[in-house]
RNA sequence: UGCCCCUUAGCUCAACUGGCAGAGCGUCUGACUCUGGAUCAGAAGGUUCCAGGUUCGAAACCUGGAGGGGCAACCA
C-alpha cells in the first residue's frame, strides 16, 4: 500500500465548527466549569445503534478529543422492562467499530442509591412529595397545554409522612403504581414538564443488572441530569425534543447542590431520506420480518451498515458533512452515498465481475489457449499500485446490458458490427448474434484484433466503449446481493392516514443475482477485501453467508450511473 | 388557543458576530480518459419566510405576522 493518499481524504483532520463547539471553546477560554470539557454518550440499552446515534457519538467523542476533555459511555438503564445486556454489548462493539473509545463506562442503574438520597433530601426540604393518586388522576391533574393543572390532594402531606412513605416505597412495601414521588414545583407552570414532574415510580421487575434488588426506578428527567452531574459532565448534549426538560434538569442539579453543574445543549436529530431512524420503527421492521435482523444490510444501524460493507470512516465523514445545528435536519440519502463512495474510491482494488452474463465466442481466437493479461488494480488517478493477471480465452462473458441488437443513440457499448474494448484486453467486433428458438439472444460471435493486446490500437483508432468481462472457463460463479434503499419514497411516513410506513417499503431493496461471474483472482484475497466491480459499484463478501466455495457479495453502494439516468429520463 | 425551538440555493451547512450572501452534495454543459466511474473546467440555481422599524449600511438587531416542529408516558 502506498502512503500517498491525499491528506484531505481524511476529513477528520479539520472538523467543522458548529454552535456547540463554539460554546465549548468559550467554556475553555473563560474557565467556566473549572474543569476540562466532559461529555457523555448516554444510550438506553434497548436497541441497536443507528445513524442518528452515530451523529451523537461523533459529536460527543469528537468534542472530547478536540478539546482535550473526556467522554463517558453511560447506559441510561432506568427502565427494567425494555433493557438487556445483549444491547449493552452491541452498543459497546458499535462505538468501538466507529473508532471511539470512552474514558469511563457507567450505568445509571449504579446511581439508584445516590438518586434515592437526593430524593430524600428533596422531601426533607419539602421540595418533593409522595403522590398516591392513580395514573389517570395524575394525568388529569396535570391540566393541558392551555389550561393549568390542579394540585393533588396528597400534595399537602407532611415532610414526615412523605419520608415515611418514601422509605417504605424503597423497602418494597407497596405494589406497582400505588405511589410515586413527585417534585413540588408548580401545577400551573407554562412548561408542562414542570407541573410537579414524577421522579420515582414503583416497579417490581427484573432489571438486567440489578436483578430484583431495587423497586423504585427513577424517570428520565430525574436520572439524567443528576447522572451527568455525578460524573462531572460539563455539557450535556441531547436532541431537540428534550429542550423542555432543560428546566427540570437545571432545577434538580441546583436543588441537589452541585457546584458548577453541567448544562444541557440541544441539537437537531438526524433524519435521512428513504429510511427510518427511530428505534421503534426499526424494531417493527425486524419483528415483522421485513428485514433479516438488526444487522440486515439495508438497515441504517451500525450493525447493518457494517455487514453491508460501509466503513466507519465513511460514517464519520458523513456526520462531519451534515454538521450540527438546531434546524430540522432531513438529509438526502445521496449525501450519505457520496460519503461512502468517497471513502472507498481512493483505496479499494478494481476487479471484473459480470452480473448478468451472456456468452461471447471469439471465432478467431485459438481454442484452448489462455492469454494471461496484466490488469492494474487501480485506475490512473488512484495513487496506489498493484496488479494481477487475468486469463483471456476464446469464450468469455460480458454483461447482457452491454449489448444491444438495435442500439439507440449514445449507446456506446457492443452492437452488431461495432468494435469495443474489453478492459485490459483487446478490441473486439461483434460479427453475429445467435438466438434460440424463442428468439432470445444466447451468444455473440465476435472477432478480436490481436494487435490491440493490452487495450491500445497501434494504428491509433478509437473505440467508444470499454466493457468488463471474464473468461468463461476461469470465472467463478457467485451470488451478488444488490441492496438498495429500504423505502421507495423519501419520507416513509408520508402515507395516507389509514396506512403506516411499512407500506412504503421498496420491494426492490434486495435483488439477489445468483449467477454472476467473477474473475478468479478474488479467491486469493482476504475475506474482508472491499472491491470496486468495474462499471458496477462497490462490493465485499457478506461476512456471514459467503463461503470459500460459494461466494456471496454484498453491494455496498452503486457507482453514479449517468447512462441509467439517461434511460430513466425517457 | 399556553410555553419553547426553528426558517439563508433542490438538500446539508457557512457568512470573522452590523460591512460585496459562499461551500459541499445534487443538477446541467463541456473536456479528458482503457470504468458512461473517477478527475478537470464551466454553468444554472437567492425577494436570506413575510411586513414594518433602527442604521450610512441588516441574513444578522427590534416589533408584528406566517409556516414548520417539540411539550399534556408511572418511556428515553
Amino acid at each position: 500500500m502506498s502512503d500517498t493518499i491525499p491528506a484531505d481524504h481524511n476529513s477528520a483532520l479539520a472538523p467543522r465548527r458548529d454552535f456547540i463547539r463554539e460554546m465549548v471553546a468559550d467554556d475553555v477560554a473563560n474557565g467556566h466549569f473549572g474543569r476540562a470539557p466532559a461529555t457523555r454518550f448516554p444510550p438506553e440499552p434497548n436497541g441497536f445503534l443507528h445513524m442518528g446515534h452515530a451523529k451523537s457519538i461523533c459529536l460527543n467523542f469528537g468534542i472530547a478529543k478536540e478539546f482535550g476533555g473526556t467522554c463517558n459511555l453511560r447506559f441510561d438503564d432506568t427502565n427494567p422492562a425494555t433493557e438487556d445486556v445483549k444491547y449493552v454489548e452491541a452498543i459497546k462493539r458499535d462505538i468501538e467499530w466507529l473508532g471511539f473509545q470512552w474514558d469511563a463506562e457507567y450505568y445509571a442503574s449504579d446511581y439508584f442509591e445516590k438518586l434515592y438520597d437526593i430524593a430524600e433530601g428533596l422531601v426533607r426540604r419539602d421540595k418533593a412529595y409522595v403522590d398516591s393518586q392513580t395514573e389517570q388522576q395524575i394525568r388529569e391533574g396535570r391540566g393541558t397545554v392551555t389550561t393549568p393543572g390542579t394540585p393533588s390532594v396528597y400534595r399537602a402531606r407532611s415532610v414526615e409522612e412523605n419520608l415515611e412513605l418514601l422509605r417504605r416505597m424503597r423497602a418494597g412495601e407497596f405494589p406497582d403504581g400505588a405511589h410515586v414521588l413527585r417534585a413540588k414545583i408548580d401545577l400551573a407552570h407554562p412548561n408542562m414538564i414542570m407541573r410537579d414532574p414524577l421522579l420515582l415510580r414503583i416497579r417490581h421487575a427484573h432489571h438486567y443488572r440489578r436483578g430484583n434488588d431495587w423497586c423504585i426506578y427513577p424517570l428520565y428527567d430525574f436520572a439524567h441530569g443528576l447522572s451527568d452531574a455525578i460524573e462531572g459532565i460539563t455539557r450535556s448534549l441531547c436532541t431537540l425534543e428534550f429542550k423542555d426538560s432543560r428546566d427540570i434538569y437545571d432545577w434538580l442539579v441546583e436543588e441537589a447542590g452541585f457546584v458548577k453543574p453541567p448544562t444541557q445543549i440541544e441539537f437537531a436529530r438526524l433524519e435521512l431520506d428513504y429510511t427510518v431512524l427511530s428505534k421503534r420503527k426499526l424494531l417493527r421492521l425486524v419483528n415483522d420480518g421485513h428485514v433479516s435482523g438488526w444487522d440486515d444490510p439495508r438497515m441504517p444501524t451500525m450493525a447493518g451498515l457494517r455487514r453491508r460493507g460501509v466503513r466507519p470512516d465513511a460514517i464519520r465523514a458523513f456526520a462531519d458533512a451534515v454538521g450540527v445545528t438546531r434546524n430540522k435536519q432531513r438529509v438526502e440519502i445521496g449525501m450519505f452515498e457520496h460519503s461512502i463512495r468517497d471513502d472507498l474510491n481512493m483505496i479499494v482494488p478494481r476487479v471484473l465481475c459480470v452480473m448478468n452474463p451472456i456468452k461471447v465466442v471469439l471465432t478467431n481466437f485459438p481454442e484452448g489457449e489462455v492469454d494471461e493479461l496484466d490488469a492494474s488494480y487501480y485506475p490512473h488517478d488512484v495513487p496506489l499500485t498493484g496488479s494481477r493477471k487475468v486469463p483471456f480465452t476464446r469464450e468469455l462473458y460480458i454483461d447482457r446490458d452491454d449489448f444491444m441488437e438495435d442500439p439507440p443513440k449514445k449507446f456506446f457499448r457492443l452492437a452488431p458490427g461495432r468494435e469495443v474494448r474489453l478492459r485490459y484486453a483487446y478490441f473486439i467486433t461483434c460479427q453475429d448474434v445467435i438466438k434460440n428458438d424463442a428468439g432470445e439472444i444466447v451468444e455473440l460471435r465476435c472477432t478480436y484484433d490481436p494487435a490491440t493486446r493490452g487495450g491500445d490500437s497501434p494504428d491509433g483508432r478509437k473505440v467508444q466503449g470499454t466493457l468488463h468481462w471474464v473468461s468463461a472457463s476461469h470465472a467463478v460463479e457467485c451470488e451478488v446481493r444488490v441492496y438498495d434503499r429500504l423505502f421507495a419514497q423519501p419520507d416513509p411516513d408520508d402515507v395516507p392516514d389509514d396506512q403506516d410506513f411499512l407500506t412504503a417499503i421498496n420491494p426492490q431493496s434486495l435483488v439477489r443475482v445468483t449467477e454472476a461471474k467473477i474473475e478468479p483472482s478474488v479467491l486469493r484475497d482476504a475475506a474482508d477485501t472491499r472491491y470496486q466491480f468495474e462499471r458496477v459499484g462497490y462490493f465485499w463478501r457478506d461476512p456471514d453467508d459467503s463461503r470459500e466455495d460459494a461466494l456471496v457479495f454484498n453491494r455496498i453502494v452503486g457507482l453514479r450511473d449517468s447512462w441509467a439516468k439517461q434511460v430513466t429520463k425517457k
